[in-house]
DNA sequence: TAATGACTTTCACCTAATGAAATTCATATG
DNA sequence: CATATGAATTTCATTAGGTGAAAGTCATTA
């Protein structure tokens, strides 16, 4: 075991990035989930299998892998239930208002590693709006909601433009769950045409409320 | 490695056990969750610990462990892209239109090892209903959906009473896909003080229409 | 029919996973 | 305040389990 390896476990993460590689792409062959995570086929095969065999992975007639029964029961779980489904349940309502009040899509979203994913979702109400990002992840470097989840949690609002894909506009407020700990981020996203210095000074205000709305939940159960 | 073991891989497999039992209970410390999978503490901390580092899990100050970012992002992407995407998607207006319908709750399960999971409903609109079992499974033997996920696939419509639950009663069809393979079932369940003899005899029909009529959508695409 | 590309199996090597035991930590209890 | 209790953590010698190169199939395509 090498020293940057240390308090891994090999063989199970293989597994877990092969999970990973199959459910992101949808549908896959051996060959390029072996590639997208770089091992030999004889042993991603390997991995696929017992994969396949929990459920975990379907496998079609074709070879292709992609999501089994064993993580859907697992997904639905986790969105359903536990801890996580919490979160979002109680930022449903302030999400909802969010989108109502700014016109725009607002977002709920957590730290991964060095990324941030998109949990939770209302959207704007108007034809052209921002859509889809749930389950999609950016950086936490040069983007609002990465300094946002990444900072120390003052209540502030960050505004960013265009820095992962053109065009699109943020306003972002930190989250704090109970030890003053940033837990989660509220962002409202839109067309930077829209989202621009004039109307986001509402968005600002209405994102702001929204997180310390949220926050205040989170604390005192409701 | 045991002939009982061949095709598959221990570790992998344990720390897949583990994130199950993490995920099932919703949060649980590292003792239980050691004995939930019957590992040694020491073996279960460094797979929890692996799985934490990846995101796949958190641990919070008390050292309980609950899900994690990465999960979710796979969750959400799992149910809203890719081939299980494509199913309950196509499966939604069928269920809608078998609730209201029967006016009882719609179900469709696939098949998970030697259990069935219900992955997607539409709830019936009355006081008392069937809810809630969304990501829950039952036994393959003894129940309606078992038997008909396991089953050749005629477009047979079977009914069962009260063998999982007391007063839940079902009438099941098979989900064909491409290869004439059942893929999916599809259930109405409700009281069985009201899909008696009589009123089943409607909610048979449709769940069979309903059946076939989601079996056609998946041959050829709408 | 041969050549190509993708999947599968095999197997000797050896590292990475294992778990018993010792240690630390946190919380009850006398 | 000392001490006992239970849980989490660290350590480390042992070896079973994981590894991947290479050879073998299989299904297309030329």
């Amino acid at each position: 075991m090498t020293a940057a390896t240390l308090h891994k476990s090999r063989s199970a993460e293989r597994a877990l990035n092969l999970l990973d590689a199959v459910i992101t792409a949808g549908s896959i062959s051996l060959g390029d989930a072996a590639s997208a995570v770089d091992l030999p086929t004889s042993t991603a095969l390997r991995h696929l299998r017992a994969l396949e065999h929990d459920g975990y992975l379907n496998r079609d007639p074709h070879g292709m892998f992609s999501v089994g029964p064993t993580f859907l029961r697992l997904a639905l779980t986790s969105l359903r239930e536990g801890p996580a489904a919490h979160l979002t349940k109680a930022a449903r309502p302030h999400l909802d208002r969010l989108a109502e009040a700014t016109g725009e899509s607002a977002y709920l979203a957590v730290r991964e590693r060095s990324r941030a994913v998109y949990i939770a979702t209302a959207e704007s109400a108007r034809a052209i709006r921002h859509v889809g990002w749930v389950g999609r992840t950016v950086p936490l470097t040069g983007t609002a909601v990465g300094a946002t989840l990444t900072g120390t949690g003052e209540a502030t609002v960050l505004r960013n433009t265009g820095s992962v894909e053109p065009d699109v506009a943020a306003a972002v407020a930190p989250v704090l769950g109970t030890e003053g700990t940033v837990v989660a981020a509220i962002s409202v996203l839109g067309p930077s045409s829209r989202l621009d210095n004039a109307s986001t000074d509402t968005a600002t205000i209405a994102v702001l409320a929204a997180a310390e709305a949220l926050s205040h939940d989170l604390r005192g159960p409701t």
